[in-house]
DNA sequence: CCGTCGATGTATCGTCCCGATACATCGGAG
DNA sequence: CTCCGATGTATCGGGACGATACATCGACGG
């Protein structure tokens, strides 16, 4: 997921780790946030798999009689994506299967980098979404109207407010489906190509 | 937060893992489940803290000559709480600080065993949990109203849609709240123990 | 001119949790 | 009688987290 997120904002450009927190954090909602435990390592293995390359110059040759304080030389490294990284990232913009939504943090990085979705596989992920979003309710209104007896007062809170938000997120995967459907007619009326992300402001 | 979890439910009577897990997954609002590979180990957690203890009469024994198939020999194991484990209970119970609301998760924990939970302490986790997304809230807000122009529609549905979800925790919240100092109020008209967990149906 | 304070910045450690997986037992349906 | 699904215990590798340490730099006031 991180490295989804991390190939994501790479592709638009180059930044330091510092900066690829905070704009993370921004895309992600604002309430989840990202750690650097989670970050470092994940920048590692990126580095190792060669989706990302940095600046650092490696420590270790151009400087045989320069010592002033030559304490810890923690230098600012600075993160590009390669072009597998680009690759990867497509690859990765392209699944619409389960793994694209099954799990909702998943499916929120995703639709933070939708607008370089192609249109058909965004239909495709919100759906799955909303299929797996209604699953989850039916399962919670059954298990719900099972146990309402046996639960005390605050359970039965707990509960029926998780139902409500899991009915709010179907409604609005609803909304989200909609609008891309009427888009979609409406590129075909346009003439426009087909798998234009449409824009914040379509029609100004 | 598992420990917690396991401690509540082991409170009201002894169990197996696999029950354990199940009335978790009920307990926790049905969405949030919990797996084997968290369970187990936090189990044996507990067990070496001293908290619960097993009937497992360790395997090592009473069978001398006896070897039928003496495959695995895995036995059901029946984890019950032990005096310390109940103390420790009551000690987390009775926090009422960020450590108790500051975590969504442990704040659902928090809320699954209410009713082992003094009044006045109901009140306070509740109001500091308010707080903290209250504060969530105006930082979402803040950061939506920011970046609103720089956005594409996608990241900005994802961001309303995050705003409203925490917007109604809030107004849930002041509700559960109301209700709280509504019936702290009846119980003091009554003249009824301060304290008391109000029932299901308070006034059937 | 200096100190220190907050923002920027890199990095690791221990711990927790998860999904996947393996294995074992048992009651009942076919 | 046999197979199947529910019950049941357990581990493994990996990912993420919070806390923490350390380093640099600009600005601000004393």
């Amino acid at each position: 997921m991180l490295e989804f997120a991390i190939l994501g904002l790479l592709h638009q450009s180059p930044m330091h780790g510092y900066e690829l927190r905070k704009q993370l954090a921004q895309v992600l909602g604002g309430l989840r946030s990202i750690s650097y435990g989670s970050l470092y390592p994940a920048l590692k293995r990126l580095h190792a798999a060669g989706y990302v390359t940095t600046d650092e110059p490696d420590p270790r040759a151009p400087l045989p009689a320069d010592a002033p304080p030559l304490t810890g030389r923690r230098g600012k490294v600075v993160y590009t994506i390669t072009a597998e990284g680009k690759e990867r990232f497509h690859e990765l913009v392209g699944q619409s299967g389960p793994e694209a939504y099954d799990d909702g943090g998943l499916f929120g990085v995703r639709l933070a980098f939708f607008r370089h979705t192609a249109a058909d596989v965004r239909l495709r992920v919100l759906e799955g979404r909303r299929r797996t979003v209604e699953l989850q309710r039916e399962g919670l209104r059954a298990s719900l109207s099972r146990t309402r007896e046996r639960l005390d007062r605050y359970t039965l809170e707990l509960q029926r407010h998780g139902l409500e938000s899991v009915d709010r997120e179907v409604r609005w995967l609803a909304e989200l489906i909609d609008r891309e459907l009427t888009d979609s007619h409406q590129r075909r009326a346009d003439g426009a190509e087909p798998g234009d992300p449409p824009e914040t402001s379509p029609r100004p």
